[in-house]
DNA sequence: AATGAATGAGATTTCATTCAT
DNA sequence: CATGAATGAAATCTCATTCAT
């Protein structure tokens, strides 16, 4: 069955990484057997290794794509008028996976990330990428709401960017552990936090 | 059969709870073997499982004195006679620990936890535990607070805690991945946030 | 089903083996793969199963070639009028390949196969006949020789030729992990060797 | 079974070693599977991994012994008075050894050690070394020879030792193909040659 | 005939845990 | 109580070979 397209190739990876975020989700990075992927993903052991070349190779092609996703999720966002739009909208995107089963299977896997980039330096190069990048974007639209008079100019806008993603990351994992954790009172209180630094002067 | 006192087999399980921590926060849960916490402990595998019954005990003892050392930590400071002072007092009991070498460990030890918690229902039990009985000590203070009229009725406690734990949980995750954080700047916009929801009306 | 002629399918049949030799020479039988061969013939690997049923046929074909090769030196040089003549011959013949490099891929690929002789009933076969019909013709070369007087009656043909082979086969590993070996001291040992053996009584 | 002494260590790495020998010498390195050994040696992976560190150290430890008892049976020899005598009992050490079943294992794993020696360079260099010193050896034994005026002056003492190697292992190669190889006419044969060369000039 | 993706048996190695001393 | 050698299940990855296209 030689001479597949493109196509045809990343169905298939796709259909290997699909498998692996949801055995990462169920079992972790180190619980989980290639065996498991294997499967999940209803291919066999060779044909995994054809797309990828270990199982970290695998753990860092989620990571990759799961940040070029939020890449694009702040880009997008970015286009709004004014900075309390760009924001809500960032909340709204964010927030708005909480309901998608796919989602949580992706956020949990992030929680893996979290502690393997602790003692793996490849993946925590990767990850610690990720996270600074993210930090950057909120940071410049901080930065320019600033140069735009749009809110006050006391703010750091780096430290802001970190409160911020600190607010996600703390909900991601107590969202985690609390299966029935009502998103609308944290909301509430994210939107108040949000309204005190991004409304208007 | 020589019985030995409560002293020294309590000295033996530090020891060995000593040498465990530094191993986990070094190579994780998975990578850091027993072999490793043998040669960091200067004991034998036959002396630790004297003293614990699997590597998942260590674990478990790991989590649950730091849910003792995190509830007095809390109890502590809800001696303060208002809550603004209650508040602070707990953010720099745990700012405080930021500097000190050996609650760097903790805390990577921590962020394991949050991962293996995904997936070994015994420690998620425990985590979870721990982190429910924090939330439920920060939701009465707060909610005392609001008796007493010195914050606004309109929040809801339980929001509000889980925010607060959201802030410490995400600042305990970047400033792993950044050995260089300031943590000057994150506490300005953090007492800015503080200040917001604590403040007497 | 286009029906190539004959001398097509000689060519790549080549191109196979000496993409072999080549492997073969350079990770040994075990450690070079199909795949090796693959990307060394610049062929796919389901072309070679077109030329070859296994990994071992393979083999097989070089070792039957080589032992082709052999043979016609010898019966070559048994034209010389004389056994001194004869036997200088083979030694001219034999050394002769020392200085080209496809010639020391082969031996490399020979040494390898002593081994796999040894545990590969197939490969042992081929091998033991290769080397029994080397020492036939030596043993016979000597035993003409005996009895046209050209050398003493005392020695046993067979042991002789044996120890020939012997001479050779030892020269072969030595100048494999010597790269800097010289032969003329070498020859000139054997040379007197050969001198004491094959001059005229 | 904890604080065993050396004796206890050492024969539990000799029944590794011959295990692995014997495994070796019957499927070679690459067939022949840690749990072939492990059978063979009647222990467990784990006891295995506890001796040596991979299937290569293993290896390597078997060459390294060969080549302790080769030096040790020159440097017997070598005590001899006169080169003849040397020469004389090196031949009945090494052939002595044909007639021992444990040796003839050996022999089969030298002949494998020719081949892996060939794309493994860490083998490759033990032996290269191995060999080497025997040549050196022996080479100075030659040369010690022509000082005391035992024998010409005019061969070359290296190439001289090489083409004595060179004897044994075309020997131990032959012996190896052919179950039934009759050492006797051999041996006369290579009396004949020692005597050409070593005997009093 | 050629292609090359897929197969899956099997190899090496690790490591939590046990237990004789 | 301590020791550390031994156990053996299980994990990752390789690679000869097949076969749909």
């Amino acid at each position: 069955m030689p001479k597949v397209d493109d196509t045809y190739r990343n169905a298939r990876r796709a259909q290997i990484l699909d498998a692996a975020i949801t055995c990462f989700a169920h079992e972790g990075f180190h619980r989980a057997t290639i065996r498991d992927i294997v499967v999940q993903s209803k291919l066999s052991p060779g044909a995994i290794y054809n797309y990828f070349g270990s199982k970290e190779d695998i753990i860092e092609a989620i990571v990759t794509e799961r940040h070029k996703k939020e890449k694009r999720l702040v880009l997008e966002a970015r286009k709004e008028p004014d900075v309390a739009r760009v924001v809500g909208r960032l909340r709204d995107a964010f927030l708005g996976e909480y309901r998608e089963k796919k989602e949580r299977l992706r956020r949990r896997v992030s929680i893996q990330l979290w502690a393997e980039a602790q003692r793996n330096p490849r993946i925590g190069k990767i990850v610690r990428r990720g996270v600074t990048q993210m930090r950057k974007l909120l940071s410049r639209i901080i930065a320019d709401a600033q140069r735009r008079d749009e809110i006050s100019p006391d703010l750091d806008p780096d430290a802001l960017a970190r409160f911020m993603i600190a607010a996600f990351q703390g909900l991601a994992l107590q969202a985690e552990w609390d299966n029935n954790l009502l998103l609308e009172p944290y909301l509430r209180i994210l939107n108040t936090f949000l309204k005190s630094f991004f409304s208007p002067v």
